[in-house]
This record gives structure tokens, sequence and C-alpha cells, in this order.
DNA sequence: ATTTTATGTCACATATATATGTCATTAACA
DNA sequence: TGTTAATGACATATATATGTGACATAAAAT
């Protein structure tokens, strides 16, 4: 799992806005989201930025339970 | 650029035994140390974990000139 | 000297990330 | 109502990450 949802969500971002956003399709975001595949760094480092955190906050070892 | 190369020397891992740990191929070590390409995100996190770090310290807007 | 080891690179093959178009469903809203 | 926006999902196409095998060079070890 990862909190790119959570930040998009917290920015009122739509899947289509933040996909425009990081220059992929809404569909990108929308597999992403729901782990069905495993994007690449460049497109990891462009939703850091674009929703204000980083690496390791949007992918590294999300904790599920808190 | 990336901090793979200076991560993996601390640990005294040529890219063979790196790509190995990881489960790719040497040369993918080598294309990602000599930034050729743009890694996936589960191979970044497999990085990060075998040499200790993490995603930010590995990929995170790394600083050349310190 | 000679044999390994480490690294960079190339060519080709394969797997998969990503694009594009489409449809269904739900919620918001006119 | 109907219409639009948001999301999930599918099928197909393309770009590219990654694998595999090979070769060259340099350094280290024997």
């Amino acid at each position: 799992m990862n909190r790119v949802r959570e930040y998009r969500k917290n920015r009122g971002l739509s899947q289509f806005a933040l996909a425009e956003k990081v220059g992929v399709a809404r569909q990108t975001i929308n597999l992403i989201e729901n782990d069905k595949y495993n994007p690449s760094l460049k497109l990891c480092i462009s939703l850091a930025e674009e929703l204000g955190t980083d690496l390791n906050t949007l992918f590294w070892k999300v904790d599920e339970t808190q």
C-alpha cells in the first residue's frame, strides 16, 4: 500500500487532475492507488513533489494499522 | 543522480553481489548507478532495504555539491 | 605472465509500465 | 429527472525496464 490517495484527497485533487499535473493518464493514477502496479521512480518523485511530500512518506513501509 | 553506488561500496558489495541480493541482473544495477534509466518502485525499495537505508536517502533530491 | 574479478557497454528478447479508448456505476448537481 | 464528474475496470497498443549473452578493459590476485 501507499499513501497517494490520502495525499491527493487532502489536496482536493481528482485522479484526473493529479494525472494531468504529473503528466500521466488517469488510469495510471488509479492503478497506483489500488496497488495494481509498480510505478517508475521518476513518477514516484513527480507524485511526491506534486503532493508536497517525499518518497518515504508516500511509499516507504506504510503502516496500515495506524 | 542517486546514491546507490556510494551505499553499495560502503557495504563492500560488487554490482554483481548487490544484483543477486535484490534479484536483478548486474546490468540493471550498472544502468541505475549510471542514471541510464528509471527503476521501478519495488526495485528501489529492495535496494534501500538491502543497503540498510531508505528511499529518500538513496533517491530523493541528491545534492551533488556536498 | 596469467587468471580472476569488477565494471561498462552492446544487441536482442521479454515482461510490464503506461497510453488510449471505452463502458459501468455512483454521487453531486442542475 | 437528466447531466456531469469521479472512479473502477477492461482491451489493445506502445514504450521502456529488465534479462541474457557476449565482449572489452582495467585492476587485483595467483
